[in-house]
This record gives structure tokens, sequence and C-alpha cells, in this order.
DNA sequence: TGAAAATTCTATAGACCTATAGGTGAAATC
DNA sequence: GATTTCACCTATAGGTCTATAGAATTTTCA
């Protein structure tokens, strides 16, 4: 057998060679339907070589799932304690949440979707983190009813899940939708949420009635 | 196709059962998660005795999708054909569209999370089924266009896929949220989607209170 | 250069999983 | 009452999968 991949110098560089084929992996066929030897082809070694780089293939999604989240809930906390108003914030929101998209998406795509089959442990750690991603996201509508900018009916819940139903939804097309780019979708969702579908209401700054 | 052959009397029922207890192991678990022997262990039958109703686990997989599948494009269409509005009819295509979930969530939840892990063919006879449903969608987007109902530079392909996310998102949580009953989604994500989070009224025909 | 560290290999245990073969008792049918 | 059909059973073949042990190779760096 030819060996010719290269080992390349740094350790980080290769254990993130290493997760980004899990990522892969576990994004393509789920956690359950990817099994180590699957990995191990992506990267050109054995199977039994993977566990140089990590203990267990649980681990490897714990990982996974873990760079998949990374950052989501900081990134919002910021937007959310800005001086804008709800519905800027909320356009920044979306932005934000499908930044990681770009660079990232085998690890969102195995975290939305694999989570649910991480151990107990880490699962409920990760689920503490989504429910407050989720209440941030309420508040914000919150304070969009308070100033006037949202409608005094809105059920914030419903429409929390709502907003993550639409943004949640872009891991599992993005790529192959061909006219939309990132910038695009953002653009479009953002207007769909705050606006709706129908309305002759301006974009850009709001317009009251 | 092959069918199972039909029984005595009551040849439904039981295979009826046997189905029920595969969509609640596959909806719960994964498809790849799922063993034979946990739809067993809930029907308190032995392993191998289930293969007295299906030849593999694969084919129980595209019995359960289809009936998670079965009779969505068929509302749809019927629902596109009637006389009304743009927005009558999204109202409709919600409600449509997440009536199964009553009745049949286990079988929803594994056709939109487990269809990937079909084979090939089935696989490809549901994408095309699929791809009908979401130009349906479309279709009902520019009809409103057309009609002034929806603005003019709505991306209906986005605004569709948008849709879609929002309705089928709903099966996961269905059930678990304690205040959101199945009316009550239906009547906010129609509110949402047709006007959005913000304003209190849109431009054309209301939607109805 | 030569020792130490990093990386991959071979080989395999052992658990689990799907599916098949053939048997059993009860119910339905003739 | 005999026969067929139904709905399960036992037993197990044969495959796949995770993970471990220890050897071999390559890379680093003193």
């Amino acid at each position: 057998m030819t060996k010719k991949s290269s080992k390349t110098s740094h350790p980080r560089r290769r254990s993130a060679a290493i997760l980004d084929a899990a990522a892969e992996v576990f994004a393509a066929r789920g956690f359950h339907g990817a099994s180590t030897q699957d990995i191990a082809d992506v990267l050109g070694i054995k199977q039994a070589s993977l566990y140089y780089y990590f203990p267990s293939k649980e681990v490897a999604l714990e990982e996974v799932c873990l760079r998949g989240a990374e950052g989501h809930l900081e990134r919002a906390v910021s937007i959310a304690a800005a001086p804008d108003t709800a519905r800027d914030k909320i356009g920044r929101l979306i932005e934000a949440h499908l930044s990681p998209l770009l660079d990232r998406r085998a690890y969102v795509r195995t975290f939305l979707n694999e989570r649910q089959y991480l151990p107990t442990e880490s699962r409920q750690r990760i689920g503490r983190v989504s429910r407050a991603y989720e209440k941030l996201i309420e508040d914000v509508l919150k304070s969009g009813i308070r100033s006037g900018e949202f409608r005094h009916d809105l059920d914030c819940r419903l429409a929390a899940l709502g907003l993550l139903a639409l943004v949640n939804a872009v891991a599992a097309w993005y790529g192959k939708e061909p006219k939309a780019s990132l910038d695009r979708i953002v653009a479009e969702f953002a207007r769909l949420y705050l606006g709706g579908v129908g309305g002759t209401r301006s974009a850009g700054p709001r317009a009251k009635r």
C-alpha cells in the first residue's frame, strides 16, 4: 500500500481534519447510520486508527455537536443586549444564526439532527443552552411588543419556535438551492418573519400602517 | 409493489398495531438507532416474529413513511384548486398539513426525519412527490402576487421553503409544548406567515380573527 | 544522529443485529 | 373431526460494528 497522505506537523490540524471527517459522515448518514469505518474511509486511514483521536464514537459526536452549537448563544446574547430596535435585533439574530453554515455546515447539521443521540449528560447540558436561546428570542419579541414594533397579541413562545423553525431548516437545504446565497436567505427570511408574506409595506426601515 | 396478502376477517388490526409500534420506535430512536428487537419489545413479542408481518426492516420503514406522507399532496391539490383567495389557501394548507399530527404523529415524524434512509427507489419516488408539493405552494404564492394579496418582490421559492420549515418543525415539538393546541398553532402560524410578527393588519384581504 | 513522541498499522475479541428455517398451538374452515 | 391458516415461537447462521492490544512506522527535536 502506498502511503502518501501528508502528516502535517501541527497536532491541532490533524485532529481538526479527523473531526471534520466525522462531522461530514455524521451529517450525511446520521450518527447511527455512520460507522467508524465510513469516517476512516474519508480520511484514508484504517478504522482502528481513529481511536487514537477519540475514545469512542459517542465522544466524537459530542465534540462535533459542541462545535456545531459553539458561539450561537454568546452571539445572540450580545445582539440582544445592544441598544437596537427589536426589529433590528431579529434581523441580526437571523444573520448570526445562519452564518456558521458558511464554514461549519456539517457540524451544524449534525448538531441539529443528531444531538438527540448524545449520552444523557451532554444532551441535557445542550438542552439547557437551547432553552436559554429560545428564551432569549422570546425576550426580544416581548421587548418588541412593549416598544410597539410587534403585535400586542403575538404569542411569543410560538413566534420564537417559528423563528427557530425558519432558520434551522436552512441547514437542510443550504447549498442545494442554486439561487439562494446566505445573504439572500437572511434578507428574505428576515423580511418574511418581520412582515409576512403579504402587505405592501416597504422593506428596510419599518413603516407604521 | 408487493403488499402483504390479506388475512381473514380482521386482517388489518394486528398489522396496523405492528406498524404503529414500528412508527413509534423509528420516530423515537431513528431508523438506524432502532432495532427490530426494540419494536418487538413494544409489542411484547419475539424479535423474529416481526418477520411474519414484513420482509425487512427497510420495508417497514417504507410503509411507515408512506403513511406519514399519505394524503398530503392530494389535500393540497384540492385546496389549491378551490376558488378561494391565496390567503385563505395558505391558511388551509397549513391546517391540512398539520392535521395528521393529531392521529399519526409518529408516522409523520418518521417520514420527515428518516425518509432519507429509504432505499433508492422509494426515496426518489417520495422526492418527486415532495417537489410537487413544494411547487404547488409556490404556485399559490405566485397567484397571490398576481391577485395583489402578496408582495410583488416576494421570492416564491424561498417563501415556500419558509412555509414548509414552519409547519414541518411542529412535528418535532407538538405535544411537548403545553399551551399549544393544534388549532392554536395553525392560527398563530398562519397569521405569522401571512402578516409577519409586526403590524396589526396588512394590506389586502384581511386575515380572519 | 538518536531518543522520544506522534501517528498509523494488524489482528481480533466480543457484542449486537438482521434475517432465515422450521416448529407449535389455536382458530378458522371445510 | 380433519385440514388448513394464522400468529407466534425457538434456534441460529452470518454479517457488521465498536473498541482494545500491541507492533510498526514516521516525525520531531535535543
